[in-house]
DNA sequence: AGTCGAGTTCTTTTT
DNA sequence: GAACTCGACT
C-alpha cells in the first residue's frame, strides 16, 4: 500500500458486517514501526509516533487489530481532546471494519466525562439532569458568587477579574493543586487576597451543585472522584473495557492520567502520543504524564514510529532543527525520517508590516491556484487569532473564500446562546444563569429586576407546586414586570410554557423548533441589521437537534462541541483557504503552509520571553505548526507592528535564528509583490474577483 | 435604585 | 470587537 497521507472516501452506503469484508492484510498495510505498535500484545504500551508518521492509521489498525482478536466493540474505550479527532477516529474505524462507530464508546475526556456523570454523577451529588457550563458562563457565574460574597470586592482595582480568577481556579482544579498555591504564585505580594480568592472558589463550587450545574473541569474532577468512591462504578468501567486507547497523551493532564489509570487498571492501556508536539501546559497538560508512564506502569513496552510520510525532506529537516534546540534532558529522543520526494527549500519573508505580510502570502497563493493547487490545500497559521487581522481585511477584500476556524464560535453567538438559555432553563430551572441571559434582553430589565421576578416565582412554585414556567406567567406576577417589558414578558412566557410542555414528549428538533418561533423571533428581528443570517443560524439548529434524542443530551453536545463548528457554512463543494490558530491545526496537514507572524514578541509571544509563559512550549508550537506542512512552507514576519497607534519595530523570532540558515531560502517581499497602481491584470480569482483598491 | 448609552481598553492558545 | 467603566436618565 502506498497511500499513507490521507483516507479515501467509502462512497459506497453503508458498510456489510466485518465478516463478509475481506481480511485486514495488516503486514502489507503498515510499515514495520506501525505493525509492531499495532499487533501489540496486551500489557501497557506506549507509542510514540512523530508527526506526520501516521499515527491515527496506527490507532485505527490497532482497533481493527483488536477486533479481528476477538475484542468486542463494546469493550474498547477511545479518548481524545478534539471531537473532530474523535469523529475521525470513529470514522475511519468504521470504514475499516464496517464496526459502527456507536458501538465504542469514544470522544473527547470531557463528553464522554460528561456520559458518565449521567449515569454515576449523583454518588458526588451532581443531580441527574445537570447542565454543563461554557466557559463564558462559568465566567460570569463566579462573577455572580463573587458579587454576592463580597459586593466591594470589584471597586478595589486592584483586585483581579472574575476571569482571571476562573483560570487560575480551573488550572488548580486542572492539575490537583490548591487554589491558594496557584494563587500564591500569580498575586505573591497580596496575602488577603488569597484567602479570599479561595473563599470564592469554594463558594463557586457550592453553587453550581445547588443549582445543577458542571463546568468543563468538573466533567474531569468528578469522573475521577467517582471512579475513586464508588466502587460500583469503578468495578462496571473496570470490567467493561479491556483497552483504552488514548490519543494526543502527551497533552493529558494528571486528572486525565488518573483517570485512564483508574479505568484500565485491570486491562490494557495503550497512550499514543509526541512528547515533541505537547502544547497544552497552559491548561494543565502535564508532559511528565508521557515521560513517565514507563515508571508508572512497570512492564511498559515503548514503540517509536518515527518514518515521516507528510513532509518533504527539507521541511523535515528544518522541523527537526527546532527540536536540537530543546533540552535533551525532559524529552524522548525522537528524528523524522523522510519518505517523500525532494522539494524546494523553506522560506522565510520579512516584510515591511502586516499589510505587506498579507499582500505577499496572497500574491504567493495566487500564483500557486494559477499553477494547480486547490484552495483548500493551502492553510495560513498564527500564534493568535488577531494577528491575522490584516489578512481576513485583505482576504475579503479580494474576495477570496476562507474560513476560519473559531474566533468566534458557533454556539457561542450571541443569538444562538440567547436562544439555548431558554432550553436551558426550561430543563433544568435551577439554573438562574440561563435565565437572567434572555431575562435582561427585555427593554428595562435588568440583573436586579430579573432576578427579583424570578424570586417571586420560585417562592410560588414551592407554595402552590406549580410549575416555573405557569408561576412566571401569573397575573400579579407580570404586574410587577416594568411596564416597558410587559408584553415581551407575557410572549416569552407562553414561549416557554410551550417548550416546557414539549420538553417532556416531544423531539429535541421540534423543542428547537418551538423556541426559535417563539418570543424570540420578534426579538431578533427587532434587534439586529443581519436577522436572516442569524435566523439562518438557528435554523441549523433544528438540524442539530435532529440527531438527538433526548434533550439533556443535546444540551451536553451543544457545549461540548463548540469548538468543532467553528468552520461552518461552507457549502459543500466549494474550495477554502484555511486560515487557522496553531492549536487548532494540530493534526490537519496541508500541501502549503504559511506561518505568519513569526517575530519575537509574537511567537514566540511576549508573555513568554518575559518568563511568564513557558518559552519551550512555544518551541514546540513552531515544530507543530512546521510539520502540517507537505511539500511547501513559507515563514514570514512584519518588522513593523502597529498597534494602537505607535509603531513597534519587531526582529525576527528567536527559533529562526536558532535554526542553521541552510535550512530556508531568504526571499524579498517585493518578489511578488505586485504593484498596486493602473488596471494591470489581475485575473485569476473566479468568483468574488477583485474588489476594488484600497 | 436600576437601566442604558457612550466611550475606553486590550486582546494567546481551548474542552 | 467585546467587555468593562462611568455618567446620565427613568
Amino acid at each position: 500500500m502506498y497511500d499513507y497521507e490521507d483516507e479515501e472516501e467509502d462512497m459506497f452506503g453503508s458498510p456489510p458486517p466485518v465478516r463478509d469484508r475481506p481480511e485486514i492484510d495488516f503486514k502489507a498495510d503498515l510499515n514495520e514501526e506501525q505493525f509492531r505498535a499495532v499487533t501489540a500484545p496486551d500489557g501497557p504500551a506506549l507509542v510514540l509516533a512523530g508527526a506526520g508518521s501516521g499515527k491515527t492509521r496506527t490507532l485505527t489498525y490497532r482497533v481493527a487489530y483488536l477486533l479481528s482478536q476477538g475484542v468486542s466493540p463494546e469493550a474498547i474505550l477511545l479518548l481524545t481532546f478534539t471531537n473532530k479527532a474523535a469523529k475521525q477516529m470513529l470514522d475511519r474505524v468504521e470504514q475499516l471494519t464496517g464496526v459502527g462507530s456507536h458501538r465504542f464508546l469514544g470522544g473527547t475526556f470531557h463528553s464522554v466525562g460528561g456520559q458518565v456523570l449521567r449515569l454515576f454523577g449523583d454518588s458526588v451529588g451532581l443531580v441527574r439532569n445537570f447542565t454543563i457550563l461554557d466557559d463564558g458562563d462559568s465566567d460570569s457565574l463566579l462573577n455572580e458568587v463573587i458579587r454576592g460574597l463580597d459586593p466591594s470586592f470589584f471597586k478595589t482595582k486592584e483586585n483581579p477579574k472574575a476571569k482571571p480568577i476562573k483560570g487560575l481556579i480551573s488550572f488548580a482544579r486542572n492539575i490537583g493543586s490548591p487554589v491558594e498555591d496557584i494563587a500564591k504564585g500569580r498575586y505573591p505580594a497580596n496575602g488577603e487576597l488569597l484567602a479570599r480568592i479561595d473563599s470564592f472558589a469554594r463558594a463557586y463550587q457550592e453553587t453550581k451543585i445547588e443549582r445543577g450545574l458542571a463546568d468543563y473541569d468538573d466533567l474531569l474532577v468528578y469522573w475521577l472522584e467517582v471512579l475513586q468512591n464508588n466502587e460500583e462504578a469503578a468495578r462496571y468501567y473496570q470490567e467493561r473495557f479491556s483497552h483504552v486507547l488514548v490519543d494526543e497523551y502527551q497533552d493529558v493532564n494528571s486528572l486525565q492520567a488518573g483517570i485512564v489509570d483508574k479505568i484500565g487498571a485491570k486491562h490494557q492501556i495503550m497512550a499514543v502520543g509526541d512528547d515533541a508536539q505537547c502544547i497544552y501546559t497552559w491548561r494543565g497538560a502535564d508532559i511528565d504524564q508521557i515521560m513517565e508512564f514507563p515508571q508508572r506502569h512497570p512492564g511498559t513496552t515503548v514503540f517509536k514510529i518515527e518514518t515521516n510520510y507528510r513532509s518533504s525532506p527539507e521541511i523535515l529537516k528544518l522541523a527537526n532543527g527546532i527540536l536540537d534546540s530543546r533540552d535533551e534532558e525532559s524529552s524522548y529522543s525522537k528524528v523524522l525520517k523522510p519518505s517523500r520526494p525532494h522539494a524546494s527549500l523553506p522560506v522565510l519573508v520579512p516584510t515591511l508590516d502586516a499589510y505587506q505580510q498579507a499582500d505577499f502570502v496572497l500574491g504567493k497563493i495566487e500564483s500557486l491556484v494559477d499553477a494547480g493547487a486547490r484552495y483548500e490545500d493551502v492553510a495560513i497559521l498564527y500564534r493568535a487569532h488577531y494577528h491575522a487581522m490584516e489578512l481576513q481585511v485583505e482576504l475579503s477584500r479580494r474576495g477570496l473564500p476562507f474560513v476560519i476556524t473559531s474566533g468566534l464560535r458557533f454556539f457561542e453567538q450571541a443569538h444562538v446562546k440567547d436562544l439555548v438559555a431558554q432550553i436551558r432553563f426550561v430543563a433544568n430551572p435551577k439554573d438562574v444563569t440561563a435565565f437572567m441571559r434572555f431575562a435582561c434582553l427585555l427593554p428595562k430589565v435588568g440583573e436586579k429586576t430579573a432576578a427579583k421576578l424570578l424570586g417571586l416565582a420560585e417562592r410560588r412554585t414551592k407554595e402552590k407546586g406549580m410549575r416555573v414556567t405557569e408561576a412566571l406567567a401569573e397575573s400579579d406576577l407580570v404586574a410587577k414586570v416594568p411596564a416597558d417589558a410587559r408584553e415581551d414578558w407575557v410572549d416569552l412566557m407562553e414561549t416557554l410554557r410551550s417548550i416546557d410542555l414539549l420538553a417532556g414528549s416531544a423531539t429535541p428538533a421540534k423543542v428547537v423548533d418551538e423556541a426559535i418561533h417563539g418570543w424570540y423571533q420578534n426579538h431578533l428581528r427587532a434587534t439586529y441589521e443581519n436577522w436572516p443570517r442569524r435566523e439562518e443560524d438557528l435554523e441549523s439548529l433544528v438540524d442539530f437537534a435532529g440527531k438527538h434524542e433526548n434533550l439533556h443530551e443535546m444540551l451536553s453536545q451543544l457545549v461540548l462541541l463548540s469548538s468543532e463548528s467553528g468552520d461552518r457554512v461552507v457549502r459543500p463543494g466549494e474550495s477554502c483557504l484555511r486560515l487557522s490558530t496553531i492549536h487548532q491545526s494540530k493534526g490537519l496537514e496541508f500541501p502549503h503552509v504559511f506561518i505568519i507572524g513569526l517575530a519575537d514578541g509574537l511567537f514566540p509571544n511576549k508573555r513568554a520571553i518575559d518568563g511568564e509563559g513557558d518559552l519551550e512550549e512555544e518551541r514546540r508550537l513552531f515544530y507543530v505548526a512546521t510539520t502540517r506542512a507537505e511539500s511547501s512552507l513559507h515563514l514570514l514576519f512584519p518588522t513593523l507592528s502597529n498597534q494602537k497607534g505607535t509603531p513597534v519595530r519587531l526582529v525576527q523570532s528567536r527559533f529562526l535564528k536558532e535554526l542553521p540558515e541552510a535550512r530556508y531560502e531568504l526571499h524579498n517581499a517585493h518578489s511578488s509583490h505586485r504593484p498596486r497602481q493602473g488596471g494591470w491584470n489581475r485575473r485569476g480569482f473566479g468568483r468574488g474577483g477583485y474588489r476594488g483598491y484600497r
